[in-house]
RNA sequence: GCACGGGUAGCUCAGUGGUAGAGCGGCUGCUUUACACGCAGUUGGUCAGGGGUUCGAAUCCCUUCCCGUGUACCA
């Protein structure tokens, strides 16, 4: 018997493995290989991240995918990367600078240096999650990680701006867009979070040019801007208001008349009636003063101060102190009728977390490219969403389709590659409208590479959207060679919360630039929460640390534990107790494998004969083999590692190995012990190899160990092709396997009676009982010896002509009665009250199979075989009722 | 407002028309020679509420309530 720790230990077998997997070269692709393709693009990571739950679902799924489809013969790319995330890592290294002393800011630094800076945080800090991963046991193809800022990428970027820029679907213009008043940059809306909040809204008296005593009021959020109104709105419709149109009410900050206008857009029904005109600071009142032509007045600093020194009580402050003051000022100027508590929606920005602000800029814009394409190939199942219904949510959002603003105003990222002419370049930054038109006529240059007189010409300041990189990464990290094996992808697997950002956007990007659809099918993953149902954060400080999890349960255990409860359409609430779970079956496994390993070479005898437990449990292994091929076909991991779980703890440990222990006891049978050896290398083998994609590591030490690895050339498990489920069996047909599995199941089913019995009478423990079968089906000398093993009982006698002594405890079983025989020990009143309270539950069951069988109805309209179900059922239980009455009886 | 997802045992979740399930937890026992990260037994449910369809509903339909998500508008 070889020695090995009780307890598996996880962290050494995981290290070992990944550090062969490695060099024997197994995650490695092959373009030139003649094997079907499958291939998945990680969701590249941003390069600050650090790996959370999320990535652990995300990147287990993958990981799952990727070896299951190496296992079934395909050439798996599985193609890793990160994301150089503009605004987070930008951010990151200018909190870096304010942390020296004196601090600094990007802008002390200068454009150049600060890049450079950047760089070597990235250099430095950026591949921390890739070594998280790794230890995930993630079998990417790590010689090809990719960085969407990596030479060949930032090339395709551009390149693919050029394009769109000839085609006229990028353009630059002024228009209002989301701004970010402590990022100084653009965003797209997808950046913006609308956010309920607790504003208030103010009443404040407008007059009347020509008439000192009448007033309009008008209902605002934003009194800060009253400097910037250039006009009043009513509904045309309003009767209130109608007789006013045309005249001129007095701005009551800076004041000064300004028109009375009617447009359809103001609700009559909405506070008082009449809106605030404020073009500069408003989305709808800038398309207002579009139609009207009206004036632009700014009165706000890029930071959110205020800009306007014809107030000086206001001017310089923040716009939210602003706010406050302005109501106090037109409370002393009494036109502030008044102000009350109000909850509407407010712009967050998604990365700094303030309100934005609209703010009319000049920004760079792409019209979406292929956007047809995109909806048809995901509404015709060219490309499969799951759970379908995030189909909807896309459909949805590629109708109401705006036009993405791309440029951002940071310094880290991809820079827009349009060059102005030097001579010119004061005039066209302000060129309100800039396309393919310049370009010809010379005043603008757009390429990839910079002009070859670069002295002539100055470059955009704006950086891209990292998402305007990012929307490339299914072929912009492959060359042509990989793209011709693996372009389209297989699957996508990502959040549903970028379905917008990222997903959509790859697939204009596929149609436009690659040729066609990106990926064929995108697996949304479930968003992990915590126990009370909230989003894993930073702030809340609820969201575990996936390295310290896979420290105390082994990557193994966390990648199982999760599996387990990831459902597939809804969110998945994290409960450590899960990951415990994954650790302890780890465990189970380890310690299975270990009973094996106790008992040493199976004989290469040709022909074990099999007895019925044999038979049943490699039927349910050939059950398993479809159940696992079954749910990872429907994507469906939970209900997997579920039927992985269930088979190897209930159906192999519990019942399987419990009931075949006295076979490999000394002393047995060499032909029996033979059988059962072979049975059990055969459901490990193939149980290991099921279970790997799952927890690989594991799965791969015991293989080895178990010296299957031996039987194919020494190869890893990863390496090794799914045996065959039909293998299993060979040589027996139906009825024999039906006939063994009835068995088997009778067998386990008696023992669960016995055993009950056993602890009914306070035997639990007392292993000197026997028991007494009078048998209604065959019970062989071999079942009545594995019921004994299993109940804990010295015997059983299977006997037909047995008179069980008055009061002897007494069960049916599918076997047929089984007894315990006391001995002396005998307590008749015990036993009456206990076959009575049998006999209550059946007369239950009994009336209510009568009542539905008296149901005429029922018989009439249900299946045939649904009521003739219902009848076998009612004989039974009538049988049984019999029998346990004539016990009674003869206990009386 | 609109759309989507969900509400099943104390907890986390399976269960798509035919006898309500699993794991954990709780409670009783057990150092049973692979495993106390374990074994055996046991407890525990108006399947959110109401109505309907059906011989039969956790499951299909309608409706209400609650939780979550997305999206639009918000002066």
């Amino acid at each position: 018997m070889r020695e090995l720790p009780k307890a598996y230990e996880p962290t050494q077998v995981e290290e070992k493995w990944q550090k062969r997997w490695q060099e024997e070269g197994c995650f490695h692709a092959d373009p030139h290989s003649a094997k079907p393709a499958y291939s998945i693009v990680i969701p590249p990571p941003n390069v600050t991240g650090v790996l959370h739950m999320g990535h652990v679902l995300n990147n287990t799924i993958q990981d799952i995918l990727a070896r299951r489809a190496r296992q079934e013969g395909r050439e798996v790319l599985w193609l890793p990367g990160t994301d150089h995330a503009g605004i987070a890592t930008q951010a990151r290294v200018e909190k870096e600078l304010a942390k020296e002393t004196p601090p600094r800011t990007r802008f002390d630094v200068g454009r150049e240096d600060f890049v450079k800076m950047v760089w070597a945080w990235k250099e430095e800090h950026g591949g921390i999650i890739i070594k998280q991963l790794k230890k995930l046991g993630c079998s990417c193809d790590w010689e090809r990680e990719r960085f969407t800022m990596d030479p060949g990428y930032a090339a395709a970027v551009a390149r693919v701006f050029t394009d769109l820029f000839r085609e006229g679907l990028i353009y630059r213009g002024l228009r209002m867009v989301n701004w970010d008043p402590v990022l100084l940059t653009a965003l797209s809306d997808e950046e913006v979070i609308m956010t309920p909040s607790k504003s208030k809204l103010y009443t404040v008296r407008y007059r009347l040019e020509d008439d000192p005593n009448r007033w309009l009021l008008v209902a605002t959020t934003r009194p800060e801007t009253i400097m910037a109104d250039v006009a009043v709105a009513v509904n045309p419709n309003d009767p209130r208001y109608a007789d006013l149109l045309g005249k001129k009410v007095i701005r009551p900050l800076c004041e000064t008349p300004i028109p009375i206008i009617a447009d359809e857009h103001v609700e009559i029904g909405f506070g008082t009636g009449a809106l605030k005109i404020t073009p500069a600071h408003d989305r709808v009142d800038f398309e207002v003063g579009v139609r009207f032509g009206l004036k632009i007045i700014d009165v706000l600093t890029a930071d959110g101060h205020i800009n306007c020194p014809d107030c000086p009580e206001l001017h310089g402050l923040d716009r939210f102190a602003a706010r406050d003051k302005s109501a106090v000022l037109l409370r002393e100027k009494g036109l502030l009728e008044k102000e009350e508590a109000y909850d509407n929606n407010v712009g967050v920005s998604q990365r700094s977390d303030v309100p934005i602000e609209p703010r009319l800029s000049m920004q760079w814009f792409l019209r979406y490219p292929c956007v047809q394409e995109a909806k048809d190939a995901v509404s015709n199942g060219d490309i499969v969403f799951r759970p379908a219904h995030w189909a909807k949510t896309y459909a949805h959002w590629l109708d109401g389709i705006q036009d993405w603003c791309i440029s951002r105003q940071l310094w880290w990222g991809h820079r827009i590659p349009v060059w102005y002419r030097k001579e010119q370049a004061a005039e066209l930054k302000e060129a309100p409208k800039l396309d393919a038109e310049d370009e010809k006529a010379g005043r603008i240059y757009v390429g990839v590479n910079p002009p070859d007189d670069p002295e002539n010409w100055v470059q955009d300041e704006d950086a891209l959207d990292t998402w305007f990189s990012s929307w490339l990464w299914p072929f912009a990290t492959m060359d042509d060679e990989c793209r011709a094996k693996f372009y389209p992808t297989s699957d996508l697997v990502t959040g549903p919360d970028i379905i917008f950002f990222w997903v959509s956007r790859m697939i204009m990007a596929g149609f436009r630039f690659a040729g066609g659809k990106p990926f064929s099918n995108v697996f949304f993953t479930s968003i992990v929460r915590d126990l009370l149902g909230r989003k894993m954060s930073k702030s809340l400080g609820n969201s575990p640390d996936p390295l310290d999890l896979i420290a105390r349960y082994g990557a193994d255990g966390l990648r199982f534990g999760l599996m387990r409860i990831a459902p597939t359409g809804t969110d998945v609430k994290f409960d450590e107790k899960q990951i415990e779970e994954g650790k302890n079956f780890a465990n189970k496994l380890y310690n299975a494998a270990r009973f094996r390993m106790m008992q040493g070479e199976a004989s290469t005898d040709p022909a074990p004969h099999f007895s019925a437990v044999h038979i049943d449990i490699l039927s349910k292994l050939k059950e398993l083999h479809s159940q696992v091929a079954d749910s990872l076909g429907k994507y469906e991991f939970n209900a997997c590692t579920q039927a992985l779980y269930s088979f190897f703890w209930n159906e192999y440990c519990s019942l399987f190995l419990e009931a075949v222990k006295n076979d490999l006891r000394d002393g047995a049978v060499p032909a029996v012990r033979n059988a059962t050896l072979h049975t059990i290398d055969t459901v490990l083998r193939h149980y290991l190899a099921l279970l790997a994609p799952i927890m690989p590591h594991i799965a791969e030490e015991l293989w080895e160990s178990l010296g299957y690895a031996a039987r194919h050339d020494g190869k890893p498990l990863m390496l090794t092709e799914l045996p065959d489920a039909d293998v299993l069996l060979s040589g027996l047909d139906e009825s024999e396997i039906s006939r063994a599995r009835v068995s088997a199941n009778a067998l386990y089913e008696t023992a669960n009676r016995a055993r009950n019995l056993k602890s009914e009478y306070n035997l639990a423990t007392n292993k000197n009982v026997r028991l007494v079968v009078k048998p209604a089906m065959p019970v062989d000398a071999d079942l009545a010896s594995r019921l004994a093993l299993l109940a804990g009982a010295k015997e059983t006698l299977v006997q037909a002509d047995y008179s069980a002594p008055r009061g002897t405890p007494t069960a049916l079983t599918p076997f047929g009665e089984l007894f315990l025989p006391l001995e002396g020990l005998v307590d008749v009143e015990a036993e009456k009250s206990r076959i009575a309270k049998e006999l209550d539950k059946i007369a239950k069951e009994i009336s209510r199979s009568e009542a539905k069988l008296g149901n005429a109805s029922f018989v009439q309209r249900a299946p045939a075989e649904v009521v003739q179900q219902e009848q076998d059922r009612l004989r039974d239980w009538k049988e049984k009722r019999q029998r346990l009455t004539a016990m009674l009886t003869s206990l009386s």
